[in-house]
DNA sequence: GGAATAGTGTCTATTAGACACTATATG
DNA sequence: CATATAGTGTCTAATAGACACTATTCC
């Protein structure tokens, strides 16, 4: 316990942030998580954080993206708030307030570039595992609740592919975080007459021997529907599978 | 400034709560504020906050009852986070954090239980007028589009009104929150195909001379829907409005 | 019966979903 | 030509929305 807990208006908790990068990996949603090398839990796996600093910080989402260039050497695509997770047990150094935050890359912009005792691990696997240290299960669990929820009604899993994207490639993002097929034709025209794409003008193949696909760019930033996209009843369709490296 | 706002891990910013508490009165949606008795910003209206205190708060979530137990007496019916607001120039007193926090309770169980210096007073009103302390303005607009967004594919309306509930003073909640007209058969049909709520087996009548309505619970907590309730298309029916006290 | 609101039935325009079909590239 | 994926057209079942209609209470 920390000497510095006393009561009153000069008492402060500590604050940390801690930020769950996802990224889609052959076909596959998968977390960034490091070993620690020091402090509580050494040697456990975790996820990427760290103190509030005062003077490079000047925010929250700052800090992510401070903690995010050290350990994956990248400013991610999307980055949002997930939640507060606070209280008095929860780290054995005293009551602790961390902002834990979501942050989601295309994989291209990251393989290579994540540092030592880092590496990505599907969430399916990480689930069953021993656990991560801290409360970090509970974290994973309500990002993977907050991109599934949020995923099916906005263009959020646009952020785990390129900026450039042919509709395969984006409703194949969709199919890994939603975890159902989606029929093409109306995956489709559901995206196009929401006007949250616009054409790059540029076509690309995604293998060869096919027609090349028109690639799209979003049009703004993340934008909601108010309808989901596709449903539970789809049939996992054999098309539906994508490849995102090829 | 404060002297304790040194780099280094044994740094700690200054750690809040802030409480959105809204409800509906006279079919206005109204958020709970206070004139600032000292501190920074004394005399300005602001939102209902305070320090984390270790001894007694376990979450911020507690820290966020106990700061309404004191301005409102009372536990809200729906608390959910909202979202972190942090950085070196928010608060005078130094770099800070605060963990926003969004309140609903229905108008009937907080009146007459407010405390001195608070008041209740409608958003629209709010947006306009000469603004509250700190950045609690932005604090506001975000829990308002957070109720907007959430209200219609959620059943978080029906946290703003009691326990018990009949289906015209839900929808008069959903029709508030959402800022646009519900047909009463489509707003039925919805509701009770949705599974979400069960019948108390008793009746109400909401106006004399008129006939009495079944009245119903929530049958869990807060639920999502995959669709939006109602649409803007809709037109504002003269019946939909409802009074809350008859 | 009159007034007021609760609750139901019906029609229609829209659309998600399923799926067959055409188009365009490579080899 | 075959192969593989891109992209389009069509049909159908489901349903949101509009609105008329019936039901039940108090006066």
């Amino acid at each position: 316990m920390n000497t510095q807990q006393v009561t009153g208006p000069e008492w402060r908790p500590i604050a940390t942030v801690d930020v769950v990068l996802m990224t889609i990996r052959e076909e596959r949603l998968e977390v960034l998580i490091l070993r620690r090398a020091a402090g509580p839990f050494a040697g456990e796996w975790a996820l990427p954080g760290g103190y509030l600093r005062p003077e490079e910080d000047m925010s929250v989402e700052a800090a992510a993206e401070r903690v995010l260039r050290e350990k994956a050497g990248l400013p991610p695509q999307h980055l949002e708030q997930l939640q507060v997770f606070s209280g008095p047990d929860r780290d054995p150094r005293g009551w602790s307030i961390s902002c834990a935050l979501l942050a989601l890359v295309p994989c291209a912009s990251i393989e290579g570039a994540i540092a030592e005792g880092c590496r990505l691990q599907p969430v399916d696997d990480l689930l069953q595992g021993p656990g991560l240290a801290f409360d970090h299960d509970l974290i994973l669990g309500e990002a993977i609740r907050r991109l599934r929820g949020k995923g099916g009604y906005s263009t959020l899993p646009a952020a785990l592919v390129g900026d450039e994207f042919t509709l395969s490639e984006l409703r194949g993002a969709y199919e890994v975080v939603l975890g159902i097929g989606i029929d093409k034709a109306v995956f489709r025209k559901r995206m196009l007459d929401l006007g949250v794409l616009e054409e790059t003008g540029r076509t690309t193949r995604i293998v060869p021997n096919s027609r090349p696909a028109m690639t799209y760019r979003l049009r703004d930033g993340v934008r909601t529907f108010d309808r989901q996209v596709g449903s539970a009843s789809s049939p996992v369709r054999p098309e539906g599978k994508v490849r995102y490296q090829p």
